[in-house]
DNA sequence: AATACCGGCGAGT
DNA sequence: TCATACTCGCCGGTATT
């Protein structure tokens, strides 16, 4: 039993990241409700909340909400703000405080633009309350440094700590210690474990599991049955505290681009909607030094319905005239295919995807072997 | 029978 | 009422070897 050594895990999570970051270099807004938006440019209003600080939270905008209805929620409160997002900015803010984490521990893993793992088992001996002087210290420097505050939860594995950093946000400090996991897992609503969300909510509760309690005594091939082998285990393990997966950096798999269109299109203009996406993506692999082998388009139609085609290459590319073309070509014959089952295809974003990534492998050969 | 590829779905920030 | 822009992971079906 001692030869499997325990390990101690900071999640970090900054708070209401973008629109702290709006905060941040602008203090009058601290006081006031913050709505970061994304515009997707239709009309007025049209687009989707990003994120609000809690001002606006209490007073009932979420993320993901139409932006139009963030405003009717705030009509009459004059102190409201509406901003357009800024990611340059807010990416700019989190480079520096990635850093901050990623010095203080020797495994670091970013899982998001405002979120991080940190593995510091190997420094100390009661190694969560280590961990825990790591995490406020951490929790300390990011706030002289850029003025933000974040939350915390310090656990033996990631899920714990993720699930330790979400009991309590903003400013949030969590530790769960070993004989406290299942008293602080099991009264939780099954909707509450990271990686449940409404779909799989509503398939527990219709088989009478509603805590994670209920989840962690069901039967695991009831729940394999149901959700697959792979989901039916890691829905058990993980409502009983059980996550093995390391902080390690993983690289990036897939790079993609969306746009929303004027309007909704039953065939629209591919080079000009699709060219700055193809040129964006281009120049992100080059600067990542990356080759895509498969290059797809994402079509959201009218009835938001995701729909995908993809086509994997002989050589992989970081060309975006390649991927342009590839892109067109693709929604070209999508169009086809559903005119030919009678569907006629009304599309509302249009993006493309680069996918199976391979470290850099330039279009231009250098040389005669490498061509053929 | 194993692997590759594709398209859909679900979830998270 | 209106519904962004990304990323990751799994599943099942079909094609390829």
């Amino acid at each position: 039993l001692n030869s499997i050594e325990k390990r101690a895990i900071i999640a970090i999570d900054l708070d209401y990241f973008y629109a702290q970051c709006e905060e941040v270099r602008n203090h009058c807004l601290k006081v006031r409700p913050v709505v970061v938006c994304v515009y997707s440019g239709r009309t007025q209003d049209s687009g989707a909340v990003s994120t609000c600080n809690y001002i606006a939270r209490k007073l009932g905008v979420k993320s993901g909400m139409p932006i139009a209805f963030a405003k009717r929620i705030l009509k009459g409160n004059d102190q409201a703000v509406f901003l357009p997002l800024d990611m340059e900015y807010y990416q700019s803010i989190s480079e520096k405080i990635m850093e901050i984490a990623r010095t203080s521990s020797e495994k670091f893993e970013q899982s998001s633009i405002d979120e991080a793992f940190l593995d510091v088992s190997s420094r100390f001996d009661p190694k969560l309350e280590g961990a825990s002087s790591v995490a406020r210290s951490v929790k300390q420097e990011i706030l002289l440094a850029e003025s933000l505050t974040c939350s915390v939860g310090v656990a033996e594995n990631k899920l714990l700590a993720k699930m330790a950093v979400d009991s309590k946000k903003p400013d949030g400090f969590t530790v769960i210690i070993p004989s406290e996991e299942k008293s602080f897992l099991y009264p939780l609503p099954v909707g509450k474990l990271f990686g449940v969300g409404p779909k799989t909510e509503a398939k527990l509760k219709s088989i009478q599991v509603e805590t994670l309690g209920d989840l962690a005594l069901t039967d695991q091939k009831r729940l394999e049955e149901i959700f697959g082998k792979n989901l039916g285990r890691i829905l058990r393990e993980w409502a009983n505290g059980i996550d093995n997966s390391p902080v390690e950096e993983k690289p990036t798999e897939q790079l993609s681009r969306i746009v929303t269109l004027k309007r909704d299109a039953t065939s629209f203009d591919f080079c000009e909607v699709l060219e700055p996406l193809s040129a964006d993506l281009e120049n992100k692999l080059r600067t990542s030094k990356i080759s895509g082998k498969t290059v797809g388009i994402i079509a959201i139609t009218a009835q938001l319905k995701i729909k995908s085609r993809a086509r994997t290459l002989s050589v992989p590319t970081q060309s975006g005239s390649q991927i342009l073309a590839i892109a067109a070509e693709l929604f070209s014959s999508f169009f086809e295919e559903s005119a030919e089952d009678g569907q006629e295809l009304r599309i509302r974003r249009a993006g493309i995807k680069v996918s199976e990534l391979i470290p850099e492998t330039t279009t231009t050969p250098q040389t005669l072997e490498q061509f053929f």
